[in-house]
Parts: structure tokens; sequence; C-alpha cells
DNA sequence: AAAACGATCTACT
DNA sequence: GTAGATCGTTTTG
């Protein structure tokens, strides 16, 4: 298996950056789906008192401590969210994947979603695990074995067309946002419907 | 035991 | 743009 990782001990916005154009592959009974990453939040553990882990381990985010280059799948509002655990364990920092273009497995995935608006399938964290089928069974999965979950070498994103959103003090204070998208890309968050199929 | 809270999403105006 | 749904986890009484 390709990998584009050297090695996972990145700090979460190189890696958030990295990961963009790579694609994520997930495989099941049901089948085989493929989502080319456009969208992603890089969060830190220290200076970032929404990142998960500033509240130190615990059962739930445990595996954000756990092994770099593992998952983390995360419950909010009912739904799931998928990083990936960046750094060394004990670190606690990860890269929340917040959008795909899906590429393969599209059937599946609008079975999965129950909508056929492939511009629905994968904008938007808990959309796109969804329709991956990524479920809690998958915290703390390791990433590096290229089995029902992991992440091969895509199509490359120029430097150029990599869009950074900074903003300080959303949620709370302390917190601290690092969004990144491929500019102009239909299928990240944030931008108007579109048509339908 | 009940209420409040979220790294969200949908439907509706 | 915003109200309401959603449900596991945390907080409150």
């Amino acid at each position: 298996m390709k990998t584009i990782f050297r090695s996972y001990e990145d700090e979460p916005v190189a890696m958030a950056r990295r990961l963009l154009g790579q694609d994520l592959c997930r495989r099941t009974r049901l089948g085989f789906c493929v989502g080319r990453i456009v969208e992603t939040e890089a969060y830190l553990s220290e200076g970032d008192s929404a990142c998960h882990s500033a509240v130190g381990p615990n059962r739930k985010n445990a595996s954000m401590f756990g092994p770099l280059g593992h998952a983390y799948v995360y419950t909010i509002h009912a739904r799931q969210c998928f990083n990936v655990v960046t750094q060394a364990a004990d670190v606690g920092s990860a890269v929340l994947i917040r959008a795909l273009e899906p590429v393969r497995g599209i059937e599946l995935m609008q079975q999965r979603r129950n909508t056929t608006l492939v511009r629905d399938l994968c904008r938007g964290p808990a959309r796109l695990c969804e329709s991956l089928g990524i479920g809690r069974e998958m915290d703390g999965w390791d990433l590096s074995l290229g089995q029902r979950l992991w992440i091969e070498v895509g199509h490359p994103v120029p430097a150029t067309e990599i869009r950074m959103t900074r903003r300080i003090g959303v949620t709370s204070a302390e917190s601290l946002l690092l969004r990144f998208f491929v500019n102009g890309n239909p299928f990240i968050s944030g931008t108007r419907r579109q048509n339908a199929s």
C-alpha cells in the first residue's frame, strides 16, 4: 500500500495541509468506497480549549492520545466525526476530516445516506462518516494497516489552491480554528446549494 | 433522574 | 439566515 506519510510524527497543521487531495478509503462487507479529502481542520493540543484533548485523557478521547496515525472517531449531535491522530502518543492533537469529494462507491454512499445528491454525500464531517460507514467501532483503528479504513495517495493539491480559515475565540476565549480546504472545490462545506444528482 | 450541551445537519423562509 | 432534530455524555439537583 502506498501512503503519503513519511512519518505520522507531524504537527497537525502540516498534516492538515498534506491530507488535502489524498484518498480516504473504506472497505466493508457492503463494498468499497473512496473519497478525496478536500477540507480538513487542525486541532492543536496546546492553546486550544476547543480541542477535545484539552480536558486531558478520558474514556471518550482516549484514542486521541493513543498511537499516532490511528483514527479518532467522536460522537456529536447523534453523529460521528472522523479524525487522524497526529504527533506522538500522549500529545493529543488531531486533524478533523471535514469534507470529501466522492470518488468510488457512490452508489453505496447514496444508499447509506439515503439521498442521490452527490454533493451532499460527504460535505461535512458527519455526512462523510455516514457515507463511508464509519462508526465509533472504528475509534482507535490503525490507518497504516491498509484495511477497512486507510488513506492512499490521491491527486496532490498545489499550494496555491489551498486556502486557510483562521479564527480565534469562536466558541470560547482560547479556542483556535484552523481550517484548510481546496479553493473552489464544490464539495467543501459552507458553499451554497447546487444542482441535484 | 432530569437537564444541558455539542468539532452537526436538514428543512424551511 | 435560523429553528428544530438528534442522542450519548456530562452536569446538576
